[in-house]
DNA sequence: AATGCTCCCAACCGCAACTAT
DNA sequence: CATAGTTGCGGTTGGGAGCAT
């Protein structure tokens, strides 16, 4: 009640952000912070922009600490194991990729990824599937004691229900069994979802 | 060299959840 | 408590760049 509407969508500027834009979004926010208003944001900083404009830019694109391109194969397995594990949650998977955005993750996913962990029906040539982004480690047939020899795995029959899996038909069977260990360290990926599972 | 096609990424849109009044 | 504003998220799309024909 009584709030300023977000943005006049007719008379704020869209489309690609100019060099000048970002420099006086960069510069007002390094002077001010980004003051926990992004609606108001624009009209302080001087941008004919909308809000959520603004927002977007700075946490997908103008933010210090942001990585561009150049996924390792590391990134690649933690998004891959959290994909088959939760689904499209970009925001959490990102989340535990330092400089990633959910953005980044959600187009690296549709853009490669996704081609990697589905197989295609090609014609020819081998497929490209779940073995080839998810190292063997994290495969299920390579999580038993008993299936240490990875090489074996095969992609083709049981393989191939992997990628769909990693191409968002997981089942989580329960809350917690959502999630997976993605790497050694003190900090796991287990991340808070409030997943929906009948009770 | 010109044209068409595909891929990639930045940005937008709409919705849901959260928060302030 | 109800309503309206704000934020965050995921899906989708438009346009440019690069590649193939």
């Amino acid at each position: 009640m009584g709030r300023a509407p977000c943005c006049d969508k007719a008379r704020v500027k869209r489309g690609p952000w100019s060099p000048e834009e970002d420099e006086q979004l960069r510069g007002y926010v390094r002077t001010h912070g980004i003051g926990g208003n992004w609606i108001a944001l624009p009209h302080k900083a001087g941008l004919n922009r909308c809000g959520k404009s603004c927002r977007l830019r700075w946490l997908n694109y103008l933010r210090p600490d942001i990585r561009h391109g150049g996924y390792t194969e590391q990134e690649d397995r933690v998004i891959c194991s959290l994909y088959a594990s939760i689904g499209s949650r970009w925001s959490i998977i990102a989340s535990k990729l330092p400089g990633r955005t959910d953005n980044d993750v959600k187009n690296y996913w549709n853009t490669k990824l996704k081609k990697k962990a589905m197989p295609m029906p090609m014609p020819s040539g081998p497929a490209r599937s779940w073995s080839q982004c998810v190292p063997s480690s994290l495969q299920p047939a390579a999580l038993s004691p008993a299936a240490s020899g990875s090489s074996s795995v095969d992609t083709s029959s049981s393989g191939g229900d992997m990628c769909f899996a990693a191409a968002g038909m997981y089942q989580p069977p329960h809350p917690m069994q959502g999630f997976v260990h993605v790497d050694s360290s003190p900090q796991t990926v287990l991340a808070p979802m409030p997943l929906d599972v009948p009770a």
